[in-house]
DNA sequence: CGGGCTCTTGACACAAGTCAAATCGCGTGG
DNA sequence: CCACGCGATTTGACTTGTGTCAAGAGCCCG
């Protein structure tokens, strides 16, 4: 039983902007049908143009580069709420891949649809700019992340980062979240070896910072992590339409 | 005398995609007017909401984020035919600042107009979504290079992103091009240290490849620096809309 | 029970950062 | 016209963060 926009559980979220009746009319009309996929699954695929845009209801993800030398760059890491596919609707191609490492529920689109959006629903459209603008947003800091921080500065970034994802998404219990990646993941995504990744998730461990285990990313002290992330403790998150 | 849109240069560029008579003239519409600025002028400030959004017609600038400690990413180069401001178009404020590194000539568009333009253009407000995607791919790209490349490899793709990009801007005599920057910008851009980057040019100087003096760049030998770029020599440019 | 992933650890090598000082280029002012 | 000062570029010496290699431990699943 696919979920109604209207009912949709992600649209509650104050991470999201409000959407008028008319919008979320639009949207279901916009909507072409759900799908669920097992853990592993490959959504899109680099330099290939899926038919299909997504959005996430549930589960997580990722979206990598692959190189020459089978060596991969995670993009990001894709969480409920995340669109994917802005690539394939606009430019020819996707530059990069997504894979479910957890099973998903995804909102489905269709390519064709994206044009319909740009002419019958220009709010809509210019939020779809805006989500284009926040991913920039995005890979900018996580370049000056890679290009400017050490191994434990990074690692606890992303730590920060995930967490208060997860807290505005709703999927925090107790400063604990689920987070089915593996380390050679966060290595990738942070331009770390493997190896220093791990001695690195160790000295958390050991400094009773953090602790990350059989999937579940557990945060004892929240200030500290901030300190070592060189983040303020609070930040306001920025809010984000939902398409 | 401001260029009329009919005759921007750029447009005629194959790097750029067509644009109909309709679509030149709701530019020449949109475009509230041309500007410019002497080499150092900030354009746009990091957390600052510009009244204004501009695309580039001739000269070089930097994008970049300041860190609390006072070192900078440098997030891309800015070269003609670059979309300044999207951020500040739809989102509340620039993530990032703008600098001119050399004289300027901009095209000014006044940014309550973008919602006119996704109001009454639809094709254009594509094209805006689209330059969006594509700033979103180089981001990606400049990642995965900091993220994975040592720093021979990363002046080498710098070198050759720049290279390709004034080539298909007209902007190369002899592989030769004006490179407006300091080494400490090359550096920031690539998150190496300054000392690095420039024994890094040393070794390039001495095997031939590429020379970088007086603010310009002078490709040697564009086989040998694909080569240290990982890249191969022939590659398409991947056209993109003009804003 | 065995095979195949992950995750851990230790030892070692080296790329890149840091510190410091010399040189070069250039505009300014005496 | 030369001296000075300042920023950018070079270089050398030394330190250290990370990568690489290799092997073992833990765990799940057939």
């Amino acid at each position: 039983m696919p979920t109604e926009c209207q009912n949709c559980p992600l649209r509650k979220l104050s991470l999201f902007v409000d959407m008028s009746d008319q919008e979320v009319d639009f949207m279901q009309r916009f909507k072409s049908g759900e799908l669920e996929v097992e853990a592993g699954t490959t959504l899109m695929m680099e330099g290939s143009n899926s038919p299909q845009l997504f959005t996430v209801l549930q589960g997580m993800g990722l979206r990598y580069k692959t190189f020459e030398n089978g060596e991969r760059q995670v993009i990001n890491f894709v969480l409920p709420g995340d669109f994917i596919g802005l690539q394939a609707g606009v430019m020819r191609e996707m530059q990069h891949s997504v894979e479910a490492t957890t099973p998903m529920t995804l909102c489905v689109f269709d390519r064709k649809a994206v044009w319909a959006l740009f002419r019958d629903q220009p709010e809509r459209a210019f939020d779809l700019t805006w989500l284009a603008a926040v991913e920039e947003h995005l890979l900018g800091e996580s370049l000056a992340i890679v290009g400017h921080m050490n191994g434990m500065g990074r690692v606890a970034r992303a730590f920060v980062r995930l967490h208060d994802r997860a807290d505005a998404l709703g999927l925090l219990t107790n400063g604990e979240m689920h987070l089915p990646y593996k380390q050679q993941d966060l290595a990738d995504a942070l331009g770390l070896s493997l190896v220093h990744t791990n001695k690195t998730l160790k000295k958390l461990r050991e400094q009773g910072v953090a602790t990350w285990r059989n999937s579940r990313l557990k945060i004892l002290s929240y200030p500290k992590l901030c300190s070592l992330a060189e983040l303020s403790e609070s930040r306001e998150p920025m809010q984000r339409p939902l398409i």
